[in-house]
DNA sequence: TGGCAATTTGGCGTAATCGCCAAATGCTGT
DNA sequence: ACAGCATTTGGCGATTACGCCAAATTGCCA
């Protein structure tokens, strides 16, 4: 495996790492509808603020998500609209393993 | 949020962070182009053999690849095939984000 | 300027992850 | 049965992630 690979595969793990939590996918899934401040996704994820703040600074810090500082508040959205196409990824491989992992965790 | 998207999410999350490590996302890669046994991985990955038999235990354990025993051997294979459709997204979200992302990190 | 709300940052304890080593398991051929 | 290769499992130390609290920062408005 050279460098350049292995590279490569340290940016996309680290892309696909910041989404891999329930709360942030949460996030991602939420401003792909629509910006949002972070006290709106607090209240919606129903944690601390301080958290909900950190998740917001992984997906920035992975390039997923840009904020905007509107007033006193910090709006964020999505910073590639093409996203989309990862959640119907995602979807279709749940919808491809899902039954045979749910008999194999059965 | 309701439990029923809750149960979603962290089964999302589970599935992409499986992925969400080099090694595991380039077994995952290599699968897709063939299937492969152990020692193969192994000595493509340059790591030890029990260090990638836990990581294809834990892509194994989201559904991602399945496994069969031939002879002493164990191969290994992607269990969906939509997994090209995932790739390609990561990669378009790469390079959507790519040069914003190396600006930032400047 | 003082106070208040929104947000971020630092820190702390707990839990999970990672990679290697050693040991156990399984299969093959003699 | 035995020796040897392929693979898995258990465990250990080190690093990292997670969530909350408290404190710092920033902007708004009286």
């Amino acid at each position: 495996m050279n460098r350049e690979r292995l590279a490569k595969l340290n940016i996309k793990a680290q892309v696909l790492k910041a989404m891999a939590h329930p709360s942030r996918l949460y996030i991602v899934e939420e401003l792909a509808r629509q910006e949002r401040c972070v006290c709106e996704l607090t209240t919606m994820i129903g944690a601390d603020m301080s958290t909900v703040s950190k998740h917001l600074s992984v997906l920035k810090q992975a390039g997923i998500v840009a904020d905007e500082k509107r007033g006193s508040m910090v709006f964020y959205r999505l910073r590639v609209p093409c996203l989309g196409k990862l959640f119907e990824s995602v979807e279709s491989v749940l919808e491809c393993s899902a039954r045979e992992l749910a008999e194999a965790t059965k």
